[in-house]
DNA sequence: TAAGATTGATGTTTCAATCTTT
DNA sequence: AAAGATTGAAACATCAATCTTA
């Protein structure tokens, strides 16, 4: 136990890091330059559309997003300020709120795709051939 | 132009967000435990200290950490203040300062190189096998 | 007592502007 | 004018409580 790890451990963590810096910077710098909101809002907004009834609870939206509950809080302020969500009293639970996205909030959601598509394909589809692609799903998926 | 990209080219887009965030709020989480300061500290003190005379200009700093100038001046102050680095006037340049790491921050770069490293086994090594991580580093190094 | 969620205070990052030297 | 670096103000994240209902 305890074992340290092997010098392709610490390359493959280090190169984890800052592949992900780059290429999330690269996206978010993408989404600015047309005006749009960070990243973090469309997962919420595409997490919230496919929900079944286009809700979750932020409990819920925490755990997907891996977020901190007092963080998840603070961005459904934001976002419902900008009406692309609203907050709704839970019926089953009376502690419990319930996030719903708003026909501003789908519509954003929308027009952030094609933006943010493009950018994954610029900043990682074009880098890689499909074969490599699909052995980097695979092994990230087992650090999952 | 503007090709879409592939299914397994937006789950591998998906994949490397989530398992960074996951493996850096882990290893993030056990430094704090051990009453260590945050990643980015080390890497600072770790870029620092491999540079032949244990010294850069914030500017190097800030292309080798992927951070913005402003950023690496406010990182710079705070560790400053715990006397990890000092600030040195440039001599090459009068517009420039020049890092220096102190021997505390030596110290501090060696104490928690043991638990950054057994940290980086717990959340990376152990999940994969040597022939995976090899062929990890190998297509994160194609993302570069 | 614990789960779901929020809040005040504090720390960090970002934006825009500034200052100095090249 | 451009590069290196910093700073005030605003946005955002984090920490430690707090509040409510289960």
């Amino acid at each position: 136990m305890d074992k340290p790890p092997s010098e392709p451990t610490i390359l493959a963590w280090a190169r984890l890091i800052k592949a992900q810096a780059r290429a999330l910077q690269a996206v978010e710098a993408d989404l600015k330059a047309e005006g749009l909101p960070p990243l973090a809002w469309y997962d919420v907004l595409l997490e919230l559309k496919q929900a079944g009834d286009g809700s979750l609870r932020p409990y819920e939206l925490e755990k997907r997003l891996l977020l901190a509950q007092h963080n998840v809080s603070r961005l459904m302020d934001r976002m419902e300020r900008k009406k692309l969500v609203e907050r709704k009293p839970c019926d089953a639970d009376g502690r419990g709120q319930v996030m719903v996205i708003t026909e501003q909030g789908r519509a954003m959601q929308k027009k952030m795709w094609p933006v943010y598509r493009a950018s994954i394909q610029r900043h990682i589809g074009a880098k890689l051939t499909e074969a490599e692609t699909s052995r980097l799903a695979a092994l990230l998926q087992r650090l999952l």
